[in-house]
RNA sequence: CGGGGCGUAGCUCAGCCUGGUAGAGCGCUUGCUUUGGGAGCAAGAAGUCGUCAGUUCGAAUCUGGCCGCCCCGACCA
């Protein structure tokens, strides 16, 4: 914690500070320090004794069930089912696809013994001794595809066993050196989408389906954009001959990949003999894909909502979309006030907003009301309603939405909130997604030239997304990464980005703009 | 894994230079006061100073190893 030196500035701001913000340092002060704050202050997760590995806490993983829920019930829609695979992976599978065991193959974690042995020490401790060394180690999985590989190499036979659409939730393992915070963590929760088809067509079809179902996710649940495209070459996935991805930007303008769909041809077919009989009586590989979304999108979300007081969840999958503050100044009105509470908040749990009935919790513990009020401003639930003995006199109730400042407060008869209480959710959902949209293509820029592209990566400068016309080798990429520590994001799909021009490196022509950022 | 910074109470840190075994603020507990609000006063609980070893009569303080965390880089969802 090298941040946050003045200790004055560590204390919680005090009512007088009335310009102070509940999270120091602020987004524009120091991005990552934000960042990690406002993960504490939500008291959305932490650090725990196990290197690179985070505990998760309620108010984050109950943002998780959601979206695992929401997301769930897209893939059934579209034709999936759930399955699960082994933890553990034969370390000769992951030697089966050149490329792919190449590309994880610095982020392992490896089993190599299945039993310890309880050994006295001199000082009276017991030290524990692995033994029992595998013939074979086992590789904690950092994705599935060798191991479903291998499953779905017994499951087909025939071209009537195809298509094979099987998602997993899972935890997968992956040894990152420098993690962060639902970000980048050394293990992380995902689900990882595997199928097998018969013919290319459909496999790719696949592909861009669910491609598109994480565009609309990303768009209409967590309020984020994105930008839907391919990766060069030079970023796919290990193994695989096409990856799609979803890139959103966050406030400090940097890209961060929120989910990928990756067609994989044949190529792990062929390398776990997934064959089947076709209907010509020949045998041939299957064509399979591959696509995940995982616990970084809920780093994206924070990012890209939050602001200088915390969190901000979009209504949709805030695990309380609203949080009722009983307002109890004097104790022989407490009882009347928390059962007055109680009742509105079985009433709006009676509603439902996007298919789910509301999400409403009352705060009935014995604090002060402005550290709960705080307590829930950080955490970011959508909308705080007070009601206090004047509010059930006057049949009213205190509204404050969370994409307002943390003052903002309307009252609001009690008859006119049941009625409205979805409509403003939906609007604080629309007002994030219409925020974020406005700092995206705001932070878009069409450039022409080599000046203009590195005058907008310079140190100083803003930074974002660059659409630039790009004809360039893998080697060129590799290059002008390496100098300006951005990266081709992606090559959008959509016809806005078409459009004849000439390659600001190579001067090549060139008939689609690429997107170039700095990324997470 | 390379460069830099840092590990002292739940949190943020002071003390280390000039060795004599611990402090502050916030948080927590209790009491009183206060109450449309992250309040005030008082009392109290809480740390083998990351870890292992060395130097020393004596180590939070000096030396070395290890572990962990944060920032930058490489790598990555």
């Amino acid at each position: 914690m090298t941040g946050c030196c003045l200790p004055l500035l560590c204390a919680p701001p005090s009512p007088s500070m009335s310009n102070a913000t509940a999270i120091t340092p602020t987004r524009e002060k120091d991005f990552p320090e934000w960042y990690q704050q406002v993960v504490r202050a939500a008291d959305m997760a932490e650090n725990s004794e196990v290197r690179g590995c985070m505990v998760i806490k309620p108010w984050g993983y109950g943002l998780w069930e959601n979206i695992q829920r929401q997301l769930d019930a897209k893939f059934k829609e579209t034709g999936h089912v759930n399955a699960y695979f082994p933890l553990l992976i034969p370390l000769s599978y992951l030697e089966k696809e050149a490329q792919h065991a190449e590309g994880f193959a610095t982020e392992c974690a490896v089993v190599t013994h299945h039993r310890l042995e309880a050994q006295k020490q001199e000082d009276g401790t017991t030290k524990m001794i692995p033994t029992g060394e595998l013939a074979e180690p086992f590789v904690i999985r950092p994705t599935s595809e060798t191991i479903i590989g291998a499953a779905f190499a017994r499951w087909v036979e025939s071209y009537r066993d195809l298509p094979l659409l099987i998602n997993q939730w899972c935890n997968v393992m992956r040894w990152e050196m420098r993690p962060r915070l639902f970000l980048r963590t050394a293990e992380f929760l995902w689900q990882e989408g595997h199928t097998a088809h018969e013919t290319e067509e459909e496999a790719i079809t696949e592909t861009r389906t669910m491609h598109k179902v994480y565009e609309e996710f990303l768009r209409d649940h967590l309020a984020i954009p994105v930008i839907p495209g391919e990766k060069t070459e030079r970023e796919r996935f290990p193994g695989a001959v096409q990856t799609f991805t979803v890139e959103a930007m966050v406030q400090d303008k940097k890209a961060i990949q929120a989910g990928t769909s990756h067609y994989l041809g044949q190529n792990f077919s062929k390398a776990a003999n997934i064959q089947f009989l076709g209907r010509d009586n020949t045998r041939q590989f299957a064509y399979t894909t591959s696509w995940g979304v995982s616990t970084r999108m809920i780093g994206t979300l924070i990012m890209a909502h939050g602001d200088d007081d915390g969190v901000i969840i979009p209504p949709r999958v805030a695990p309380n979309q609203i949080v009722i503050l009983p307002v109890t100044p004097k104790p022989e009105t407490r009882d009347e006030v928390i059962a007055a509470c109680e009742a509105l908040a079985k009433t709006l749990r009676a509603q439902t907003y996007a298919g789910e009935p509301l999400r409403v919790h009352v705060d009935k513990r014995d604090l002060q009301g402005g550290a709960k009020n705080w307590e829930w401003i950080k955490k970011g639930v959508p909308m705080r309603l007070e009601m206090g003995p004047r509010d059930i006199t006057s049949r009213s109730v205190a509204v404050c939405r969370r994409d307002q400042g943390p003052k903002a407060k309307e009252f609001v008869p009690k008859e006119d909130l049941i009625r409205s209480v979805v409509e403003r959710l939906e609007e604080i959902q629309d007002a994030l997604l219409a925020r974020a949209t406005a700092l995206r293509d705001s932070n878009m820029k069409k450039l022409e030239t080599m000046d203009e592209f590195k005058a907008f990566f310079a140190e100083n400068s803003e930074g974002g997304f660059a659409l630039m016309h790009w004809a360039g080798s893998s080697d060129d990429e590799e290059t002008l990464s390496k100098e300006l520590k951005v990266t081709i994001r992606c090559i959008p799909l959509g016809d806005q980005y078409a459009e004849e021009g000439k390659c600001f490196l190579t001067g090549k022509p060139s008939s689609r703009r690429v997107v170039f950022a700095r990324s997470y």
